[in-house]
DNA sequence: TTAGTGATATCC
DNA sequence: GATATCACTAAA
């Protein structure tokens, strides 16, 4: 089969659909020395709405969360604890804060460690992942047995969503650090 | 288990 | 301006 890469409308849908299927993609991603590095997403988690309280949008509209508020398919990445990005994708309509944490991609486990592995830093944060030279997503038609589980890293927020199965990863995934 | 690191939001 | 918080990782 041959490799698509997603458009805008793969993104326009709720974040609970965008999230596992995700899962099995590729992040392609292009430096500025024109270096390609692809690599498979294995894992993904999906924040929805200000109802969500372990969502950035959960205590309102900010300045910072602006962007998820705004049109599907733009990348929301963020400095957490001063050393990793994170890197998310606007999902739903445009006022529906939702987005999808890319929390890990093949041999590299770990949120941080894959936008370090793929070079994306906040210089990322509120550009498209449509139609875009630096960084795109692509489908090659590998469909994934696909696990559900808790989200990771968010004991903040109140237990139903704290214990909501909002993560989605490949069953088949190699874990490697 | 803990240190390291810095942006953000919230309080003064 | 100050401080508490945080969707993490590596080292021990």
């Amino acid at each position: 089969m041959k490799s698509k890469v997603l458009t805008r409308k793969f993104f326009c849908r709720d974040c609970l659909e965008a999230a596992p299927d995700l899962v099995g993609k590729l992040i392609v991603c292009t430096d500025s020395d024109g270096v390609r590095t692809s690599l498979r997403i294995t894992e993904t988690e999906a924040y929805r709405g200000e109802e969500d309280t372990a969502c950035h949008a959960s205590k309102g509209r900010t300045k910072r969360t602006e962007i998820l508020y705004g049109k599907a398919g733009y990348l929301y990445v963020y400095l957490c604890y001063g050393m990793h990005h994170l890197m998310n994708v606007v999902t739903g309509a445009e006022g529906m804060p939702q987005a999808v944490l890319f929390r890990a991609c093949e041999v590299y486990d770990g949120p941080g460690k894959l936008t370090k592995k793929l070079g994306v830093d906040g210089s990322f944060n509120g550009q498209p992942l449509f139609g875009n030279p630096r960084i795109c997503i692509m489908d090659d038609g590998y469909r994934p047995d696909i696990e559900t589980l808790p989200r990771v890293g968010i004991n903040y927020a109140t237990p139903e969503y704290r214990d909501i199965l909002w993560r989605f990863a490949d069953r088949s995934r190699k874990e490697r650090r």
